[in-house]
RNA sequence: GGCGGAGUAGCUCAGCUGGUUAGAGCAGCGGAAUCAUAAUCCGCGUGUCGGGGGUUCAAGUCCCUCCUCCGCUACCA
C-alpha cells in the first residue's frame, strides 16, 4: 500500500469573505497534494473553517445573524472558493460540526487528566461595549485622562475566572524537540524566530473563556467555553476520528505538514505541540509558514481597499492561470506580489506563448500533415538529446524542487525544458522537412509529441485542468485514431482596463 | 530598545563552506525564421555586488562600523 502523506491547510475564519490569501494557501496545499499524488502517495488533504470567537459572535450581529446561521453561511462561500479553484480537498471540516465539539472536549479531558489545566484568573482592561481584553500598551487616555480601548470605548480592570494550560512546563520539552528535528519549523527564518520566543521563556495560557459562549463548553466546566485556538488546533485531528482510534487516524497521523501562514506560525509552533504532548499524541512532522501576498507591494487591508477577491481573479484571468502565478511568481515562503500587470506578464509569457505555444504549433502540424495521428519518436541523436533534457526536468530537477516546496525554482527548471523545445522545434524546421524529408518530419514530431506530454504531466499539479485536456488530446491520437484540431490550450490574456487601475 | 533577515544589471532575483573574465529571467536593441496563440529562435550587459574600514596571495562571499528597508518581540482570528 503506498506511503501515506497528511496535510492541512490552517482552517479559515470566516468572518468576512475569502480573500487572495487564503486562495494562495490553498491552491498551495493542492499543489502538493497533487505533486505527491502523481508521486504515488496516499494523500489525505484536509481544510476547512474555523468559526467560533468573539470576533465572530461580532460579525454575525453586525449581518444581523445568529453566529451558527452566519457562520454557516461563509463558511459555504470558503468551500465554494476552493471547488472554484480545483482545490481538492478529502475533508472540508467546519468547528462547529458535532465531531469537533468531541475531538476538542477530548483533547482538553486529555490535557486535564494530565495534570496540565488549572483554574485561575484573568485580568486585563476590559471593554464591556467591545466584549475585548486590551493590554496596557494599547490604551489611549480620554478628555478626563481616563482610559480608552482603541476603539475609544471605557475600560475597567476586570478579573474573569479563566482555565489555564501549564504551558510553562513545555518550554524545554519543546526547546528539546526543535533542537532533535530541525525541519520542524520551516522555513529557517520561521524556526530562528520561534526558537528565540521560546528560549525566552513561557507564562501560561489562558484557554478558557466566560465572556461569551459561541464556542467548545469546556468539559465539565460550565460556564466555560475553549479558547478558539485549543479547538481550531484540534482540528486536524478530528478530521481523522480522534479521540477513536479510527484507521484513518492510525494512518494519516501524525501529518506530514501543517501549511500554514506566517502569522499563525507561533499557534502551531508552540501551542499546538505542547497541547499535543499534553495529550499524549504524537506531533506533526513539519509546519510550514508561507509568506503573504502583497497587493502592488503593499499590504492587503479591508480600510486601504485593496483587498483581491478570488473569485473576481478566477474570472478575470482563469484558474489555471492564477495558479501557475501564484507557485511561479512567489519564491514559497517568501512575500510575494501581486498584480494584475504582473499575472497577464508571466502568463503570457510562460504559458501561453512559451509552453502552450509549443503544443499547438507541435499538435497542429501533427493535425495537419500527420492526419492527426501521433508518431512515435525520433531515434536521431537530436532527438534523444532533447528527450534526454526533457527527462532530466521532469524526472529530477522539477520533482526536486516541488519535494521541498521550492515551486519557482521547480517551474522555472520546467520552462527550461520549454524552451529547449522550441529551440528544438526552429533547429529541425520540421515544416521545410515536409518536402525534403517527410519521415524526419514525422520523426521531428513524435518527439515532440512526447516532450509536450511529458511536461504536461509534469506540470499538472500546478495547472490541472488545462493540462488534463492537454494529455487527453495527445491521448486520443496515441492509438491509431486521429485528434481533434487542437486550440490553443493556454490562451494569452488581456490586461482590462478595470484591473490596471486595482 | 533587544534578536533576526535583507540591500547584486532598468525590474524581479540566483550566487553553497572565500578562488577561473559576477549569473538568470523580464524589459530594451539587432538579426533569422514563418509550423504556431504576431506566438518562436539566435546575438548583444564597462553592473562603485548599500557607504567606509579591515583580514587574506585572493572577498559579493569573512570581521568591524555606518546608512536604508523588513520581520519577530505572547494570549486578535
Amino acid at each position: 500500500m503506498a506511503e501515506p502523506f497528511y496535510i492541512t491547510t490552517a482552517i479559515s475564519y470566516p468572518n468576512g469573505r475569502p480573500h487572495i490569501g487564503h486562495a494562495y494557501e490553498a491552491i498551495a496545499a493542492d499543489v502538493i497534494a497533487r505533486f505527491q499524488r502523481s508521486r504515488g502517495r496516499d494523500v489525505r488533504f484536509q481544510t476547512g473553517t474555523d468559526e467560533h470567537g468573539l470576533k465572530m459572535v461580532q460579525a454575525a450581529r453586525e449581518a444581523g445573524l445568529e453566529p451558527c446561521d452566519y457562520s454557516a453561511k461563509m463558511s459555504n462561500v470558503f468551500q465554494e472558493m476552493c471547488d472554484l479553484l480545483e482545490v481538492k480537498y478529502d475533508r472540508f471540516l467546519r468547528t462547529s460540526e458535532a465531531d469537533h465539539y468531541r475531538a476538542s472536549q477530548a483533547i482538553w479531558a486529555a490535557m486535564e487528566a494530565k495534570g496540565d489545566l488549572y483554574v485561575g484568573r484573568y485580568e486585563g482592561w476590559y471593554s464591556v461595549r467591545d466584549e475585548a481584553f486590551y493590554d496596557e500598551s494599547e490604551l489611549t487616555a480620554g478628555e478626563g485622562g481616563e482610559k480608552l480601548s482603541p476603539q475609544g470605548s471605557p475600560v475597567e480592570w476586570t478579573a474573569e475566572e479563566s482555565w489555564f494550560f501549564k504551558l510553562s512546563a513545555y518550554q524545554q520539552p519543546l526547546l528539546d524537540h526543535y533542537a532533535a528535528d530541525p525541519h520542524f519549523i520551516q522555513p529557517d527564518s520561521r524556526r530562528n524566530e520561534v526558537l528565540r520566543f521560546v528560549e525566552g521563556g513561557l507564562s501560561d495560557l489562558s484557554i478558557s473563556r466566560t465572556s461569551f459562549d459561541w464556542g467548545v463548553p469546556a468539559p465539565g466546566h460550565p460556564g466555560h467555553v475553549m479558547y478558539v485556538w485549543l479547538d481550531a488546533l484540534t482540528n486536524y485531528i478530528t478530521g481523522l476520528g480522534y479521540p477513536d482510534q479510527t484507521e484513518l487516524f492510525e494512518r494519516y497521523w501524525p501529518a506530514d505538514v501543517h501549511l500554514i501562514g506566517k502569522d499563525v506560525v507561533r499557534f502551531h509552533a508552540v501551542y499546538w505541540p505542547a497541547f499535543l504532548m499534553s495529550a499524549g499524541i504524537a506531533l506533526p512532522k513539519m509546519v510550514y509558514g508561507h509568506g503573504f501576498l502583497l497587493s502592488s507591494g503593499e499590504k492587503m487591508s479591508k480600510s486601504v481597499g485593496n483587498v483581491v477577491d478570488p473569485f473576481a481573479l478566477a474570472d478575470s484571468f482563469g484558474v489555471d492561470a492564477l495558479r501557475y502565478f501564484l507557485l511561479r511568481e512567489v519564491p514559497f515562503g517568501q512575500d510575494g506580489s501581486y498584480s494584475p500587470e504582473a499575472i497577464v506578464n508571466r502568463v503570457n509569457a510562460e504559458l501561453a506563448n512559451s509552453f502552450g505555444n509549443l503544443a499547438q504549433r507541435t499538435l497542429s502540424m501533427i493535425f495537419k500533415n500527420l492526419d492527426g495521428i501521433i508518431p512515435a519518436p525520433g531515434e536521431a541523436p537530436e532527438d534523444r538529446e532533447l528527450l534526454a533534457v526533457v527527462d532530466a526536468a521532469v524526472d529530477t530537477d522539477v520533482p526536486e524542487a516541488f519535494e521541498r516546496f521550492a515551486f519557482s525554482v521547480g517551474i522555472e527548471a520546467w520552462l527550461k525544458a520549454v524552451f529547449a523545445c522550441n529551440a528544438f522545434v526552429d533547429a529541425q524546421a520540421p515544416w521545410a522537412l515536409r518536402k525534403t524529408d517527410p519521415a524526419r518530419m514525422t520523426a521531428v514530431l513524435g518527439t515532440l509529441a512526447l516532450a509536450v506530454r511529458r511536461l504536461a504531466e509534469a506540470i499538472a499539479p500546478v495547472t490541472p485542468g488545462s493540462a488534463e485536456r492537454l494529455i487527453a488530446l495527445i491521448e486520443s491520437g496515441s492509438g491509431g485514431a486521429a485528434i481533434a484540431q487542437p486550440v490553443p490550450i493556454f490562451p494569452r490574456l488581456e490586461l482590462e482596463p478595470a484591473d490596471a487601475t486595482k
